[in-house]
DNA sequence: AATACACATTTACGCAGCGTGAAGGTCAAT
DNA sequence: ATTGACCTTCACGCTGCGTAAATGTGTATT
């Protein structure tokens, strides 16, 4: 059986170009060549095709393939264990690299969080200062006016500094409930470690602490949905689980 | 701090011959060409090729980084998970690929095994001939000292292609045994197969065919712990399961 | 026989990201 | 003035073809 060129390409799934470029760089000559110029193959050089196609999507390169088939019974065995080694080490380069792409992509995602947190941050100012809330103004009401004025004044003379050192803190947080929601127990250490940073984090915008404040806006994080959203964002539960860890951790539960 | 191309070059560990590509591309631009032609960079350039490099590590492309830089904020996250997507499908067909390399070292293994086969056919020759097993014994006794010897000199006239064949039937006996083997059924279809394919390999060996003597060097397989370990070596049970597919096979059983 | 249309041919640019010259100017020191 | 270490702008080369462009052939239909 022969083929011109376009037959051939058809038979083996390649492109014409391919073959004529097979031809020029001399790893598939065609049998003869025709009156007309054109390229005739035989059955050898679609053995040989099948060959070159075998060790090309072993992801050998021409050149290397030309080197195997040309002395095949020596080189093949050696030549696929040093390809396999490379193909070892470009996998190990990928895996390398698919962890740096993540790393930066958690890297990013924090910073992304944070800006989540900034208008949070203007959320939570919102609350407190244009007395949207029952909780707004049963603090005003629990601890007057001016308390809440100073909070607002306290916030607003937050210097970039502090105000991502508080974002910090609460991207620890964060992470800390994470890993105490895993446990399940809110008077558990974890649990009590995410509370303590939770109240030094209030301490960023209230002017002072107390206790029945922390326990009251903890409550406020599970009854309004906006809070209680933005802590289920992640793993549903984590508003009362914060909520419960805080009770626990203020003395204001058992 | 003001760099020339070398010096910037050096800074960042790249050579100067890409700092230049990168201005041709527009990758980079010099803060500032001097009077003489020369390229200066600044304090803000240095940062820029800080950020060309991470993502170039990360494996970008120099037209995506520019994208990523050009308009930092909005793409950069996106960008990063579709290319961390990129690289997962990369790795998976890398995967894919040593997998593929690996089979076929296997296979080759498989025909440098043949080598070993010669070891086995010179091993077999040697049980027959040598009245060394019992069913070597056994043979001789059923079919008397003629068949053996004619035996022998059908192996030792051999021709070099028949040798040849005759190992390629092996490998085919051993592909088909490994998927009859995965149905389980020795009277399957597929086991049947390869008891006809061993019969026929078992005809390059032996002057003249009988079923007896088939199922007699079938249950030798199990019996004889070096017949048994070699057909076992890839998974254990083939050498029953092969004696279990000859004895249907030549009708002794059942 | 003319036309159409599918095939064939060679030549050559393009792709990514530079490496590696070549041919020539500039700077600082000798 | 010369040297030697810089700098500059071309421009080709690497891989494995894709994709024209320009031109010739083979076969079927009108």
């Amino acid at each position: 059986m022969e083929y011109t060129v376009q037959k051939l390409a058809q038979l083996a799934g390649v492109s014409s170009r391919t073959l004529r470029y097979y031809d020029e760089i001399g790893l598939l000559k065609p049998a003869r060549i025709n009156s007309s110029g054109y390229r005739i193959y035989g059955q050898k050089e679609v053995d040989c095709l099948q060959q070159i196609l075998f060790y090309r999507e072993l992801g050998f390169s021409l050149e290397q393939i030309q080197g195997i088939l040309s002395d095949p019974a020596f080189d093949a065995q050696q030549a696929l264990y040093q390809h396999r080694q490379k193909l070892l080490e470009k996998r190990a380069q990928l895996e390398e690299l698919i962890l740096n792409v993540e790393k930066t992509i958690a890297f990013k995602e924090r910073g992304k969080q944070m800006s989540d947190q900034e208008k949070f941050a203007g959320f939570k100012k919102q609350m407190i200062t244009e007395n949207e809330m029952n909780y707004g103004k049963e603090v005003r009401e629990k601890y007057g006016e001016k308390i809440v004025e100073q909070a607002n004044e306290k916030f607003e003379n937050m210097t970039e500094k502090q105000y991502e050192e508080a974002n910090a803190l609460a991207a620890e947080i964060n992470k800390t409930l994470s890993m105490a929601m895993k446990i399940g127990d809110p008077s558990n250490e974890l649990a009590q470690q995410a509370a303590k940073l939770h109240k030094q984090w209030l301490m960023y915008y209230w002017p002072e602490y107390n206790k029945s404040a922390h326990a009251g806006l903890a409550q406020m994080y599970v009854e309004d949905e906006r809070f209680k959203a933005f802590y289920d964002k992640e793993q549903p539960g984590t508003a009362e689980f914060l909520r419960d860890a805080i009770l626990i951790f203020t003395g204001l539960k058992q």
